[in-house]
DNA sequence: GGTTCATATTTCACTGGTGAATTAAAAAAT
DNA sequence: ATTTTTTAATTCACCAGTGAAATATGAACC
């Protein structure tokens, strides 16, 4: 059986039942930010699947990727950290990992030098274009049936989102 | 400075050097995939902030979540896993940690003795009418701006790719 | 009715990720 | 110029979640 369509048909009489019982809960909005929840989380768990026979995790990926769509192909942890929403502590593990696959190199910086230079190699370059493309089919499918307009729709909607969550953002961290 | 406006903008520059390197990529797709998958970990953060004061976690509030909104308020640990996406192995350690707190009780069912009755108790009902309207107004703000036509539309497209997700998932399986 | 197979839960060992303390270098203050 | 403060990365100890095996009960088969 469907295991999302079950869940979220399971969440919306869930929510119904709650809301009558404590009315004044944003109902509409609960359900809009549970379905971001599972969705994600599915969507998560897909990716992992597409990158378990490559033995790499979600975050490992992820800094991989961003190094490989840079244009001088390097950055350093600090960065890499914001960019991949991880802590440093993460980080230094992640880049442990590439560096011991030959996928990437650290290196001191000149400048600065309490940084560390992180640089994807040609082997880590070979690797991303090996991997990415038997992705695509299974990306693609997530979207069957969304006309342009639906995806522009959800792209913006989903944007705009980001700029109220960023706004809560900033008053969880002061 | 808006942290997830930023990684967005840095996403989308990395999403259109990699397709120029790689063009039969699904940017959009991709890109959307990437939205996705940033604002649930947000959205999973800011819950995870407006938890913390009450000392639980996502899959715990989840739990005991489901189990209030339920006509008679019990479940089973398999069934709790199902809808709140957990491993058995997991739901193990929820269910002590509700259990040890009171919010909660464990039992053995009649009809199938594999089973386990869980259940929640009073001071569980009380603990989560008491910690929920709280939370409303960051999850109202959450979707400010929104017209109800947006929401109606954010809830369809959602759905949507739901029934895509469970597709993936499907064959994910077999 | 006993054997085989399936289901429900728990235990154990491990992976991924976090916060607090540490080390070292740069920047700012006096 | 020296002290103080800030920033970058790492190490260590811990929390949350997973897969494989163990245990126990129920269901199906013959």
């Amino acid at each position: 059986m469907a295991r999302l369509t079950n869940c979220i048909t399971m969440m919306d009489e869930g929510v119904g039942r709650v809301s009558q019982i404590i009315p004044q809960m944003p109902a509409l909005e609960a359900r809009l930010c549970r379905l971001m929840l599972m969705l994600g989380d599915d969507i998560e768990e897909e990716l992992e699947f597409k990158l378990k026979p490559h033995k790499l995790n979600h975050s490992e990926f992820l800094t991989l990727m961003i190094l490989y769509s840079r244009p001088d192909g390097s950055s350093t942890p600090g960065e890499l950290c914001e960019y991949a929403t991880q802590g440093a502590t993460n980080m230094t593990r992640i880049a442990n990992a590439l560096v011991k696959r030959g996928l990437i190199t650290r290196g001191a910086s000149e400048e600065d030098r309490r940084r560390v230079l992180i640089r994807i190699t040609p082997a880590g370059r070979r690797f991303v274009q090996k991997m990415l493309p038997p992705m695509f089919p299974r990306v693609a499918t997530m979207f069957a049936g969304f006309s342009d307009t639906d995806k522009r729709h959800l792209d913006r909607l989903l944007r705009k989102l980001a700029g109220n969550l960023d706004q809560l953002g900033e008053n969880r961290r002061s």
